[in-house]
DNA sequence: GATGAATGAGTATTCATTCAT
DNA sequence: AATGAATGAATACTCATTCAT
């Protein structure tokens, strides 16, 4: 997106950039963040931005995408070391906890987008979706879980993570936290959550439902 | 909130302003919502604004406080007139997504709180929060549901209740349809989502499962 | 052009800021003419500017309008107080020279104009021409200036005139002049044009010859 | 002007660039024209710029004295061409319309010199009418025109050239000629400014009047 | 000789807010 | 109560110029 950079030192500019930017939108919310602002966290000249995006709008865009990539890679990550696909499922979810724990300003952000840039809202929103679709998809073909619209039990997922994410991380109980402080989630909410999930889903298979 | 008219007159422009700055806020975003926009809208001169509210944000958290007053209105009186408590438990649902389909500038507005209002934002969620806890508490002393932390439960609900709002709201499918008309949640969806929130908070009892 | 005030102290600002133009846009050109420079002139605050005026084109037609309008009136002044038809002519060739004698941003603006305005350049050479043509053309009925094509020739007396005014204004050849001091029109030049001029359109008729 | 190079290569890159800014100075204008533009243009990178030339003026003065040194020489070749000195005045006008309807850049470019560069500018019609003086003093010593200040009428032609070429060249009546096409000199009047210029010179003696 | 990454001064424009009427 | 003229701080963006490679 915008002008790719030509040599080594434009590379590493250009992702000291994407990096402040994160940053900064992420605690100022795009419209109190400025250019002049990413520019000096970044440590480059302000006209130097220029060089490499076309605008606030494209390095948002690029924030977004950015975030949005790391945060399923996070998560297939860590579906992936699990064992089974019911152990799979749950460390997922903890990996995007974990995640936006660890990056507040994914919310922060991607919540701004509704009139900053729609399209990167739905971009992030419907990529992870696709993501437990793809799960769900191969759980319901294992007999994992019980037949249904796993597109609508995506979004709802979805929905669930995002409220609950904002929850612990956003509103910290202990808001006397210092600044900076990783969000701890709390276990007990996550594995409660967690069953809720799990029984919206189990197989229709008497004995074996989740619901005990 | 701000000033409070002292005629009849100051009382009806004051009420123009709210209803004027939902239509701008909701359509233009807070940002680019400006206050001669709002007057405008409103049909008032510039300088009136400053009669009735502080500032930007005192409208903004007025018009917040103003749609969370009636999604909740809403929500309690289709409760209400429902037979049973599972059917009020769907009525009250059905009339949060009606009543945001009726208002997607409550999404959008919401959305854009984060760094405008926190206090605002919060307030919403938990006041709608706090009636799903309500219902719940009610719902699993009378054994309608299992025992569990219906906290953690209401945040799940609210979560599903936004992520699919804004799904069929704002992002209408048929994006083709006019602009201003209501979008209509799609029933076989809605099904197929409070089945999900059924079975996740169906009571232990072997036999009545919501499961089946 | 652009927004007319709506009250008498609004009127008094909007005409300062075009005076205020007028001079900046003559003494540093288009380009280096800041916003801030004219509302600073005009002492108002920089705000103001676009209480009146879209942007900084929108007043620098307004001032080639006004400047326009200005000379022509000076010009069909002068020649009305004249006796007859050769000295009105004289006459108000002799108030262009003077107008832009007082008024060199005249010649400065309009020689920028055309890559910022091409249609104010335009309109301002042939408004002026206009007024040629009419003279012209009744000159010619009365039998006081020959059977020609007066278009063509109208044209080149604009030529004349702003070629030898840019000459005689702008370059002073007492360039030491103290700055601000109004050129004086050589009227030995001055009336060698004249006789160049009239010799070109003299009647036919021999013995009455400009010629001699 | 500026840094000469010391190698065949260089010589061509100067030469790219000085043609490159002619074509952007003219379709651009001065401050619209960008150094990366011109660099663009002559396909050189923008560094090689400063390689040759002190900044965006001096390719400015550059520029000019280019087009000044060519329109020059375009109108002594066609003037010396001609059989008697009455035509070579008139192959030396044409020449000059036709090398300006060749180069609408030269008006665009010089009309902005005012502030841009004043050297520049008035070295332009300095030479030019130079040229016209050293002409008339010829003519005149010839008998071919009569006694008069050949200084003033020599800017007279000057300003008659440049306003019947602006109105020829620049606003071509058929707008609709397709860009890029060269504009027709009108031969009607052209002749008609011809005759009128040759009767405002004419000499006084009876019977050879240009009146005729 | 040639390049293009980096810079920051400069500028048009917006908008919340004040205040005299 | 109502108005709208006035304000200036704030900000996105451009571009001539420098310089290390």
């Amino acid at each position: 997106m915008s002008t790719t950079p030509r040599t080594a030192r434009g590379t590493r500019t250009r992702a000291r950039l994407v990096a402040a930017a994160e940053e900064v939108f992420g605690s100022l919310g795009y419209h109190d963040a400025s250019i002049v602002k990413i520019t000096e966290e970044a440590g480059v000249g302000l006209g130097t931005f220029y060089l490499y995006f076309e605008g606030k709008q494209a390095i948002f865009d690029e924030v977004v995408e950015d975030l949005n990539r790391r945060v399923r890679h996070a998560m297939t990550e860590a579906a992936r070391a699990a064992g089974n696909r019911i152990d799979a499922e749950r460390a997922g979810f903890r990996a995007f906890f974990r995640f936006t724990a660890e990056h507040p300003a994914l919310y922060r952000i991607i919540r701004q987008a509704e009139f900053v840039s729609p399209g990167a809202l739905r971009m992030h929103y419907t990529r992870i979706v696709n993501g437990y679709v793809e799960g769900l998809k191969a759980a319901r073909e294992a007999g994992d879980i019980r037949e249904m619209d796993v597109d609508t039990v995506a979004w709802a997922l979805m929905g669930i993570g995002e409220m609950l994410g904002m929850r612990w991380v956003l509103w910290n109980k202990e808001a006397d936290t210092e600044a900076g402080a990783v969000a701890e989630i709390p276990e007990a909410e996550f594995e409660e959550m967690m069953r809720f999930i799990e029984r919206g889903m189990a197989p229709v298979a008497p004995g074996k439902g989740a619901g005990e």
